[in-house]
DNA sequence: TATGAATGAGTGTTCATTCAT
DNA sequence: CATGAATGAACACTCATTCAT
């Protein structure tokens, strides 16, 4: 009846909840739709709490959206790519792609929510958008040529800009998951083998 | 106390400013963020008028969808493109597919904020998500394989699953289309060129 | 498509199809709760058309009011009652009560949707009540002593306040009225054998 | 920008002021002229905090309703007339009348403006309608036929239908009651008296 | 005279935000 | 620190009323 608290006491662990409650909501019906009531009920928390960690909700999104940020960017475009990348350096370049796809599916399958709403979300706040690309295309300008420039130089694959062509390959990859997702009922062949033919027509695309 | 009426009367039209108001509006903020008191400035009517013609605010959102979904799926993976694949039938394929580029990057322009709205919205509306799918994979799977098919028997191609081929086509020019909206300063090289290294590689991949 | 009438023209026959529309609504619906465009409707007329006859809203109800007002007391209180009381002056007073309660039950059968909307909106505005009771007292005064002063002088009855005495005997019609409109089911006697029961009541009540 | 807590806390009591003032304004106006804004503004509070006990307008009907007809039916058909006739059991028949009738002026000059309410909502909901008729009939045919079977066993009232004997009763004292409020002016004895006389009346009505 | 498209003040309702406890 | 009752600006939506045709 009085005013105080209950539960736990951990500051740390309560706007974690929070945020992770929003990042779910968010991507369930977008940051408009969503209502603090409703994140507060799913984060277990009163809703005067929110405010006391993030005093607009707005806040809730762009915390959600750096953090998206750094797992995406860093994490998508660096990181795990190039763990990738190092693991597989004396493979060959089927097995890299394939691999590289494979993980691919597995960070959107585990981080979908999340960048669900940040391509949602990033359409309408000019100031989330620039921080993203910003990140991006600094990330992407660094790491993408490294990937194909050593096979370049082998003479393995032609000489053609790499930005365009691993933009492509993504783009095959993206448009795999989000077809699989939303209209699997057209798809005739399995998954591993619609793998191997996507690397099979990028590389023969690309190589000498 | 009360309004009155004013203005020109031609209800067709008015429904249609309305109709295309809100389009603008859900586009640039989305659905729930969008407020009825915009549209009707941005259309030019009182906000009571809005309610004659769509008494709902999501009946605007449904027609505006119901009539992308028109336009994107049957315009979009029919008509236009079969003009194109007619016309270019005896046209070495490059040609073929570079038109479909083109005409692509067209469609995207001048139907732009619609689609948006398609793809923002159908993630949150069930209904809607529902009635697109099912437009779209209804054609899909009678227009696509026709495209290749011809060429396949010509031996040209390889004999691979039409749909993923085809797919991944797509896959590659939406890349190219968000990342040139997105990131535009990352591009070293000029449109028109990254359209014949996109087809470069695409036929390459896919040629026997 | 242009503006401009169809029907047939007859301004008198139009304003009492509105005004027959409007007092059905809101008997069903009471005055607020009943909209123009509903009662347009049901008089088959547009919108618009009433207000040619009846400027504000508030004129249907004081139109109605007074219509149901002349009806209700007048026709009510003097001409039926007079009638009646005439056509029995010579029966015994027994005859002349169940004839006076077979007269009111079938004057609200037909008059209860107006006679509804007098009670209810009587209620809350000043001005019809005022108008009403004015009408109602007047006439009550003059006739009501009236039916009872010659039974009095004839030594039948008690020399009580005829008032007082009507009145009960109103209440009594009343209650009966409404119980078998509303809870019909725990009726256990016939229509006319608790009119004789009632009358029989009130004669023994009055006698002397 | 948008509001805060200021006021006292107390949930019970916030929610028992907003009922209070709905059903005076509701019983002023009736339910759908009443605004929220009024009703908010009588109970002292935000429109926006009647929302958190009573989601919906018609949710304010419904529970001063249930609350009235639980005083109505259960207070007025049972517990108090009961006291009523148990005190006066011994007593002649004229005093247990009298008392009742002044037990029943005060129990409507109390709970006059909720009594308003129910009848008047009732003709126009179907479902309050049903809800007041059920309990009200479920009491009626209990209560009712007790009051006056121990006279009849007596010998001192005629064994006539008793339902009809009572409802006839409260039928006059209603009418009175009614003339009194509104037509005062055309009274010519003073209440007391009134009583009196209506008692004679009905007595002499049912005696043997 | 009748129409019905248009109006806009006003209604019920929502929700981010505040603050006494 | 956390609560949840309270707030009020803003929203979707209604409806009596006006007026060009």
């Amino acid at each position: 009846m009085k005013g105080g608290g209950k539960m736990k006491r951990n500051a740390k662990e309560t706007e974690k909840k929070i945020l992770e409650a929003a990042i779910g909501i968010f991507s369930k019906k977008g940051f408009s739709a969503a209502t603090t009531s409703e994140i507060a009920k799913a984060a277990g928390v009163a809703e005067g709490t929110i405010f006391k960690y993030y005093p607009k909700k707005k806040d809730l999104l762009h915390t959600a959206m750096k953090e998206a940020i750094h797992l995406f960017v860093a994490s998508m475009a660096v990181d795990s790519l190039k763990k990738v990348i190092k693991e597989k350096k004396e493979a060959p370049i089927e097995e890299l792609l394939k691999a590289v796809i494979v993980d691919r599916i597995n960070f959107l399958e585990n981080q979908g929510p999340l960048i669900k709403v940040i391509f949602y979300e990033m359409q309408f706040h000019e100031d989330l958008r620039e921080l993203f690309l910003e990140k991006l295309s600094e990330n992407i300008t660094q790491i993408v040529p490294q990937i194909l420039q050593e096979r370049k130089e082998k003479g393995e694959i032609k000489n053609i800009d790499s930005m365009v062509a691993i933009r492509s390959f993504i783009g095959m990859i993206l448009a795999m998951i989000f077809q699989r997702q939303f209209i699997p009922q057209i798809n005739k062949i399995e998954p591993m083998e619609e793998i191997d033919l996507i690397v099979d027509i990028f590389l023969n695309g690309i190589k000498r």
